[in-house]
DNA sequence: ACTGGGACTTGCTCAGAAATTG
DNA sequence: CAATTTCTGAGCAAGTCCCAGT
């Protein structure tokens, strides 16, 4: 613990990040003069985020319109006018009939609970059986809709286009501290039926409609503040820099809050993730006396200090999540390293021809399966098996441990969550990204795929097989065979070439020949091309990327090897990626060592 | 010291856009 | 050019962590 102090003790000084603004879409004078002022400045030390703060405030769910008279709902077979409340809160149920949602349980029973309370009296005395109402017809309607959307003409499909536009300029984009930056999400969720992952247990509820009333306005307070909608109050408005949300309302059905925040792209988050992998590499520097040390406590007289060593090995070794405690019955039963039970793990002193492995299986975040089984050291194994004496199933495996147990054990965890993990990716990625001298830049890119995929299996980052997946490999594969031949009939018309200039030694058997040649060699790059694409995808069958390479990268590492082996950016990120990666860019020289 | 909840990050899903193919 | 496949981003749920109040 004391060397963790020390460690955080050297924390970075309060962050200068300097940040160069290339792109400026803001047509006013102000901001062609702030382009030609190069921005770089001071953070405050007082934990304030910004000095100015300037929106226009959300966007709001259109009202509802209330179905044509054509669309008809029936209940036990007879028709039913739905009053405009009840009827809204029933298209949200129509609209999902095809999905598996509506065939559960707890989705059904908490819909029609929710439901029920936007009915008028007469219609919930009528209404007492949702497997006596006859959804579709709505559902037709609906579907019919999207089609229509698809079919629309493209003058139509210009105008919405347009007029997205002109709400993304409008109110896409707020002013901190002398910069127009991007919003993340300026619009409000529209009401519609909660949908959990996993076995949640409020599948289903309503999720009500949010109406400026609810809304909290975070601005400065020199700022032009956002005007409600005509007729409407904010329910506050409030001017509090410490924090970097431009508005925010309480959710229905957990009681949690949601906030209005700023793009990735924007330096308020930028800086944020910069920070979290300069911490990363500060622990670097301290992870092997960390380790060490927990060796050390396995063998600790105290119970929780042991408990403490094992759930710290995990982490460190599997990279799980810290697993806070969750109030029951409010979420889906999943765990995470701390609140693993009994029931997760199993102990097996021999397995074929290894010793004390451990099996894990559990439901992690989203309710996505964890499973695996790995050899650990024989201190480890007794203390699990220590742990499990005498207790259920259902009993924690970590009885003694609470993730927030001191001060202490929440800097610990932390830090190896999102330290020794990242760090450790990190460092996973420089040694696979190490040589790439002579490769052609798609196998340089499978490399760095490769890289990228390590870090996301050890994180457990799975996807379940696109649907059409086989079909799509075997479309490669076709392609490939037919590159193939197409290569083998251009060297034979090589050779043919070769033997004619040979023969001839003219300027027009020459030409041919080089030609040939030249076919040769684009289609060789063809195929090669296409037989990378296809490693990568097998390889890719049940891993999903994007997590990994959003969260986890440092992305300095990426630009730098970038940068060294000449592989364009524009290869490994894409527009978004680039635009939250600026800083790493702008950054990070082809030298750049984690 | 303990705890509830506020703030912020992480991660999955799906619709629509873009790219590719026939 | 339409049909099909693949990619991308928005949307929002589900985590983590920290702070303030007791």
């Amino acid at each position: 613990v004391m060397m963790l102090m020390s460690c955080t003790s050297t924390m970075i000084s309060p962050v200068t990040l300097r940040r160069r603004y290339h792109v400026f879409s803001f047509p006013s004078l102000v901001y062609i003069l702030l382009l030609l002022i190069r921005w770089e400045e001071e953070r405050s030390t007082d934990g304030s985020k910004w000095r100015f703060l300037e929106h226009k405030g959300p966007v709001f769910a259109p009202p509802y319109e209330p179905l044509p008279d054509k669309v008809k709902f029936y209940y036990d077979g007879k028709l039913m006018k739905l009053s405009a409340p009840a009827e809204e809160v029933a298209t949200f149920f129509g609209k999902m009939l095809d999905h598996e949602y509506t065939t559960k349980d707890i989705f059904r029973k908490n819909f029609f609970k929710d439901w029920r309370k936007e009915m008028t009296s007469e219609e919930k005395s009528k209404i007492t059986d949702l497997n006596k109402c006859n959804f579709s017809d709505m559902n037709e309607y609906f579907k019919t809709q999207s089609e229509a959307r698809k079919q629309m003409s493209k003058q139509e499909k210009q105008k919405i286009k347009e007029e997205n536009e002109r709400l993304l300029q409008e109110y896409g984009f707020c002013i901190m501290d002398n910069h127009k930056e991007r919003i993340g999400n300026f619009r409000i969720e529209p009401p519609g039926l909660f949908r959990g992952r996993g076995d949640h247990p409020k599948m289903g509820m309503l999720k009500r409609r949010i109406r400026p009333e609810d809304i909290i306005i975070n601005c400065s307070k020199d700022s032009k503040h956002p005007k409600p909608p005509q007729g409407t109050k904010w329910k506050e408005v409030r001017h509090d820099n410490k924090v970097t949300w431009l508005a925010s309302w309480t959710e229905n059905i957990q009681g949690s809050i949601k906030y209005i925040m700023l793009n990735p792209s924007s330096r308020i988050k930028g800086e944020k993730d910069w920070q979290k992998y300069e911490t990363a590499r500060r622990l670097k520097k301290c992870v092997d006396r960390i380790r060490n040390q927990y060796r050390e406590d396995w063998k600790s007289k105290e119970m929780r200090i042991r408990q403490r060593a094992v759930a710290l090995y995990f982490i460190d070794k599997l990279a799980l999540r810290a697993g806070n405690e969750k109030e029951e019955g409010e979420t889906a039963d999943t765990v995470g390293c701390c609140s693993l039970r009994v029931e997760h793990i199993k102990l097996y002193p021999k397995m074929d021809d290894q010793e004390y492995v451990v099996e894990f299986d559990f439901l992690g975040k989203d309710s996505i399966r964890y499973y695996n089984k790995i050899p650990v050291e024989k201190r480890v194994f007794k203390n699990l098996q220590l742990f499990l004496e005498n207790k259920q199933p259902e009993d924690d495996l970590f009885d003694r441990l609470n993730v927030r147990m001191t001060s202490m054990m929440d800097k610990l965890v932390t830090y190896f969550h999102i330290s020794v993990t990242k760090n450790y990716l990190s460092h996973l990625v420089v040694s696979f990204l190490g040589d790439a001298a002579d490769d052609s830049i798609p196998a340089k890119i499978l490399s760095y795929n490769r890289a990228n995929r390590a870090v996301a299996i050890l994180c457990n980052h799975q996807r379940a097989p696109p649907k059409t997946f086989e079909k799509s490999m075997q479309n490669l594969q076709t392609k490939i065979d037919e590159k193939q031949n197409q290569l083998s009939t251009a060297k034979k018309q090589l050779k043919a070439a070769k033997a004619d200039h040979k023969a001839s030694h003219d300027e027009k058997s020459k030409k041919t020949l080089e030609v040939k040649r030249k076919a040769v060699q684009r289609i060789e790059e063809q195929l090669m091309k296409l037989q990378v694409q296809a490693t990568d995808r097998e390889e890719n069958k049940q891993i999903a990327l994007g997590t990994s390479k959003l969260n986890y990268l440092d992305p300095r590492i990426s630009v730098a090897w970038c940068k060294k082996w000449s592989v364009p950016i524009e290869k490994i990120y894409n527009k978004t990626q680039r635009e939250k990666f600026a800083w790493a860019i702008d950054m990070a020289e082809k030298d750049y060592e984690f």
